[in-house]
RNA sequence: AGGGUCAACUGGGCAGUCGCCGCCUAAUUUUUAUUAAGCGAUUAGUUUAUUAAGCUAUUCGUUUUUUAAAUUUUUGGGGGGAGGAAAGUCCGGACUUUAAAGAGUAGAGUGCCAGGUAACGCCUGGGCAGUGUAAACUGACGGCAAGUGCAACAGAAAGUAAACCGCCUUUCAAAAAAUAAACUUCGGUUUAGCGUUUGAUCGGUAAGGGUGAAAGGGUGCGGUAAGAGCGCACCGCACUGGUGGUAACAUUCAGUGGCAAGGUAAACCCCACUCAAAGCAAGACCAAAUAGGGUUCCGUGUAGCGUUAGUGUUUACAUUAUCGACUACUGAGGUGUUACUCGCAUUGGAACCGGGUAGGUCGCUUGAGCCAUAGAGUGAUUUAUGGCCUAGACGAAUGACUGUUCACGACAGGAUCCGGCUUAUAGGUUGACCCUCAUU
């Protein structure tokens, strides 16, 4: 009880909330809610860990400069350890789209808050 | 002062809060092994008061404890954490596995000379050619005098050169005037030619015109039917020798040659030299579960099948015994069903060995390393001495927010590691050199 009371305090980000390998991803694609946007698609699947997992698929195709694919793992990675007692026991898995090459900076901001605060709605 | 060339460096700073990845350290937790002790159970022996209890030994489980280890958990503290190109993956190496005595062919690459280097297609110095007033920059820069091929259009001709126009000669025809000779009525007439002009024609001719990116040295004089390196002078070129240079190469040195051979080898090709292939998802090690392979051991019974031995007849059968987890059934035993019993379901079991999947560990950062000083060298580089350790992730770490400051921040993110090349790059700093202007 004690260890989920400071990962609910606490805004760190430690290995247990990563998704970590392919069993775990092909879960959530498996069976997963999709929340889109211009920028990104969010599969959500609920898990019965007790705390939220965050994966990111950011595909070279749509994102070719590793600089840029840095840029939005950060940002993502960001966001989720601010909110991080929000998402509960979900699994998530972001995905970029195709059109994210050709945002700025800023629009990258303003649609991954957007998106977030969409699968926040839902979940309550 | 302005403009330029080359080289080197830098690639926002500071403070606070939250966060990520290694390392060191202190504690904490877990696991494993180990030491000792307690409790419970099993088996054996033994004693007594014998349906029981005690003692000794053995094996197992469990709790506490000692020590040690660990790729365990969590927390505190300390310290470190992307680039000049980390990029493109274009060369060259190290390393790994496979192959391999050596040689040749094919294929690929390189291509002025010398040096540097682990090596290179890189670098340094030099030569030659081109560009620029210059500092400098650029160059696949061996061979077309081994062979084969290619070249639009234009042009007569594009290659052991070639005759369209033009120029000249021969021959033929025509023309008119002049000239010469003969005759003459002195007006002329006739005849003639290696003369002139025009046309045709046999030849000569590369001076001139015209075509083209390119047409077989240039200028002048001589020469000739006209011309022509046909001859000569000067310039240029080639070759031989000398001289200088390690060499490429140079040569205001000497001689020889009239001068012959166009371009293209990033066309095939020839010559010289170099090269085994694949890549860290290389590769090495540990190794769960499930299935499968091998060896050994273990059985309640029946049947089949086979092994071995005996007997009978006979040369293949019968029969008796024996052994066998080879096959079928059975289910003693095992496993499951909450503890026990029954029942039910299910099934051969155990140990070891080898391969090996998931997963994990290593490879993984101490290296052709960096810095300083001194020596060698024009330089690339190298030698010696001293000092330093500077990311090591693996669904993949350097970030976010706030404040402040300035010149307001470009290109851009490690993935086995080095040496290069190429490409992208806001701004800033430094040095050397060149040109122009001004001053002295």
């Amino acid at each position: 009880m004690q260890k989920t009371d400071w990962r609910l305090t606490n805004e760190s980000f430690p290995r247990d909330n990563r998704l970590l390998n392919a069993k775990q991803y092909s879960r959530v694609f498996e069976k997963a809610n999709k929340i889109h946007n211009k920028a990104f698609t969010l599969l959500v699947r609920k898990n019965d860990l007790g705390h939220a997992r965050l994966g990111l698929v950011i595909a070279k195709k749509n994102v070719k400069q590793a600089n840029q694919r840095n840029y939005i793992k950060r940002q993502v990675r960001e966001y989720f350890r601010l909110h991080i007692q929000t998402f509960r026991s979900y699994d998530l898995v972001l995905l970029t789209r195709r059109d994210v090459a050709s945002l700025t900076k800023t629009d990258i901001i303003a649609y991954r808050n957007k998106l977030f605060e969409r699968f926040e709605k839902q979940i309550g």
